[in-house]
DNA sequence: ATAGCTGCAAATGCTTTGCAAGGCC
DNA sequence: GGCCTTGCAAAGCATTTGCAGCTAT
């Protein structure tokens, strides 16, 4: 639990979205407590949007959409695509990597360590690297 | 141009085809010819729809993703997922990278020595690593 | 002959958009 | 008050499916 100010609820959060030039609105404060609090998550827009209603919030998912891309957008998430039509939002925002497990639709975080190039490759003429991703792909064994 | 015995033309994509437990109809010959005769390609669905229309074949959109499928299935294609709603099938299946290029929404295979990894993750329990996908997101320095 | 394929059109699933109403500064 | 944000429903897109008719073996 983090400490709050009995004058100013969720303090942190509220100031965590105006640092990135987002108003803390009802729907995005919300969707930020349930993603930005807790420890690291993958999640899609449905089933943010299951949980925030389970949560007791009123949120649309075309917000919850908009949200998503804004927070994205702000650094506060990744997006991780693993399958065409199916798209994650990662709440880690460190350098790592993924498992993926078909099986399940289930992304999972691979320590950081655990994974490292020792050759990284030119850019073309004109651009510049601007991220890595690298997905595992695993089968079940049975 | 590859040889071909006048009595069976495209025999060689025929074999092809049946090797990997494929009747060769009419339209899988086409696609055949089209992605597997030539260079490294990325080819997107729709891409190819178009492809093969110019080209004077008859075939439906639906019938392209059936085999674009199958052939992923029996491996002479690989699908590559870059953003959601967009996927492409690469008909290099050799061991390689790819950088992708959001302007121009291309992909491009990375010479295979120019990317290597000196540690990797130990699977989960239960599970075996299936194959390691690393796309490295380029941006333009303009 | 028959199991497998194809084409069409309709259906699906995820995501985006347009616009009127509401909320934050 | 004014601009940003939200919600809803409709639209959009890529992909999949159901099924009647065709085709390779």
């Amino acid at each position: 639990m983090t400490k709050q100010s009995p004058q100013r609820p969720f303090a942190g959060t509220i100031d965590r979205l105006r640092g990135v030039g987002l108003r803390p609105t009802r729907q995005r404060l919300a969707l930020a407590r349930l993603l930005l609090d807790g420890g690291d998550r993958h999640v899609s827009a449905e089933a943010l949007h299951q949980e925030a209603k389970d949560a007791g919030f009123k949120i649309s998912l075309a917000t919850i959409y908009n949200t998503l891309h804004q927070f994205t957008q702000a650094g506060l998430l990744r997006e991780v695509v693993v399958e065409p039509g199916r798209s994650y939002f990662d709440t880690n925002v460190r350098d790592h990597h993924h498992f993926f497990l078909p099986d399940s639709g289930t992304l999972q975080d691979i320590p950081g360590d655990q994974v490292a190039m020792n050759v990284m490759p030119d850019a073309p003429d004109g651009t510049e690297i601007d991220r890595v991703d690298v997905i595992v792909r695993l089968r079940s064994t049975k």
